[in-house]
DNA sequence: CAGTAATCGAGACGGTACGTCCCGTCTTTGA
DNA sequence: TCAAAGACGGGACGTACCGTCTCGATTACTG
């Protein structure tokens, strides 16, 4: 979200930030984002459209914010082995993408991420920052524990399970299976050579 | 593509049909697959829209048809080992989603098709039945050398392929790396000899 | 209606002509002419509309035809009186326009033939010729009975009642009042009788 | 012309009201009615579609007002006698359905207003609302001469005008004789008996 | 009696216009 | 300066008809 550019005149009301996001989530959630229009959201929420446009750029950022930035950050606990903190943390990758806004929305929101040039290249940083830094913190634990070596493919890793989980939920729309996120992790641990 | 009904009547021009599917490659190729419009479509191959409109049910059929249907089938060498035929494949991938058009169109196709209903369930079928089945071919062989256990999980590797692939081609525009399908296939390779 | 040009080929089947004819007329009388396209006339008449174009030049030549060509030309009784004479003839204009098909087209068809320069000369022809014949019918035995000079104003007289029945019942829609045709012949009658 | 219905929001400009009018004012001229497209009158006002459809509900209401409401109101010389007045009344409605826009707009409009039944009723408040209001008045002094009886048929005598005036004009596309309008207005002067 | 030719129903063809929706910007009044 | 409201120019949507054309099949006259 850009910050108000100055303290002279009027100062932005936090209530309308609030009210776009809101509005925007919920139609997300019940139409897909190909709906979700920003008039529409600006009728919902009560606010004009410039409002919008005034906090954010267009539509992606816009629910990129309303239905991401919710996602928790809270530390992965430690399970004791690689295995396990790395399925925890698919774990969490699968629940965050399987809420029905995120759902909703991740398929179109890349498609418009990759076709804008200067969003593309935070692709990997928005949508993956927080779950690259706990994949890094997870093998610093399962090196310092003598599980891995070290110069892990952390980029390569990441992909593959944020792809692996992509198709499964925000493509085909499959409910996950219950123990889908502790087979990926089985796999991907198995093929970096943890042992 | 929907064939026409019956005998009765004029039939269909190929030609017609010939040149819009060009004429959509080669926009979608120059501008991506927002910016590839059924009217422009139908201006660039000299059609009437509902020439289009009678072949198509719209641009995420025609568009898919016009990318992804030229791709190789042709079978893929026996490598001898399961990792060399799992990077053959996964190569053909590589290759396939970083053709200019299939690059361009991937994101936005991939977000139409998971937003209609009527789409969502044929993604793994058109997208990756052809991969699928040479998957299952490499999987094959690996088992009759004793490479492998029976029972291998096809479309969780195939899921994971794809969207390792996807996250780096599709998603980030960034060009593949020369050993990205090596490594994403020993990867696999790895993690599949557990269960 | 074009005749078919030489004994050559498949003879044309009447009863093709006939139910196109039925066919327009009835959309004519239950959507107006606006909604009588030619490709529904042909549907319903269970037709190509090949069989249509060869027959008619167009919508307003068979529209025309379809409404106009039934009217009765049945000469006028000799009521005794130019007044009475003119009264019975625009009590037919009055019913020839105020049958369904015929109301419902009548605007519409002047329009196309207004508007098409091949078919603007036509008009008076095709649509009052049949009035006008009687109308010169009408003034001759008036003259004929010493009740009007000669060189009566024809062409103002019939172009005055067609306009006064058009309107009254092509534009407004209203049902025409039973002493419509009185009461305009009665302002006529006087009318005229200057020079 | 529909009002901004409050004094809310960005106030309707009145430039793009005018080149509309105009741009429909002079496609009517040059090609007629039915070639006056809503996407052609946009285009050559350099106006989008939907800052017309802001405004008029539709075409017919649109070159209405485009051709017929710069017509003049003003008031009729008192020329001392009913024949006098009523031909001048004539002739301002021969002046205005014989300029050229009203000419080649009339037949078409017409039949639209007549097709549409929300607009049928209005025909006669539209078109003929200040050729009335000027009927009435040269009867009122008519009637304060002495030349005139009371409750003359005001809407037969109008009925019978326009129709005389669209047949000659609109649908036959003469130009008119110079003294139509006196030819028709004394006949119609005898025929209401005015002595 | 074979050949030729026009007609038939069907529907595809290139094209034009429709009226609606949304884009991102601009312009008003009011706080 | 920000706000709600909504007008603005632009462009795509999917549909409906236009009048022409191309099929395979049928039905007559002609040589």
């Amino acid at each position: 979200m850009t910050s108000s550019p100055a303290g002279r005149g009027r100062p932005r009301d936090e209530r309308s930030g609030a009210a776009i996001i809101q509005a925007a989530a919920e139609l997300v959630a019940e139409g897909g984002y190909a709906a979700t229009s920003i008039g529409a959201v600006a009728a919902r929420a009560g606010v004009g459209k410039d409002t919008i446009y005034r906090r954010w750029s267009g539509k992606p950022e816009l629910v990129y914010e309303a239905v991401f930035t919710a996602a928790e950050t809270a530390d992965l606990p430690d399970t004791g082995t690689l295995e396990g903190d790395l399925t925890a943390l698919v774990q969490s990758l699968v629940e965050e993408f399987s809420a029905p806004a995120a759902a909703a929305a991740l398929p179109g929101l890349l498609a418009d991420f990759a076709a804008a040039p200067h969003l593309r290249a935070t692709i990997r940083t928005r949508f993956l920052q927080p779950a690259k830094e706990r994949l890094v913190a997870v093998f610093d634990r399962a090196g310092q524990r003598g599980e891995t070596s070290a110069n892990l493919p952390v980029d390569l890793v990441l992909d593959t399970l944020a792809g692996a989980v992509f198709f499964h939920l925000g493509i085909t729309g499959e409910r996950p299976a219950p123990d889908l996120a502790r087979r990926i992790a089985a796999m991907i641990v198995k093929g970096i050579e943890a042992r």
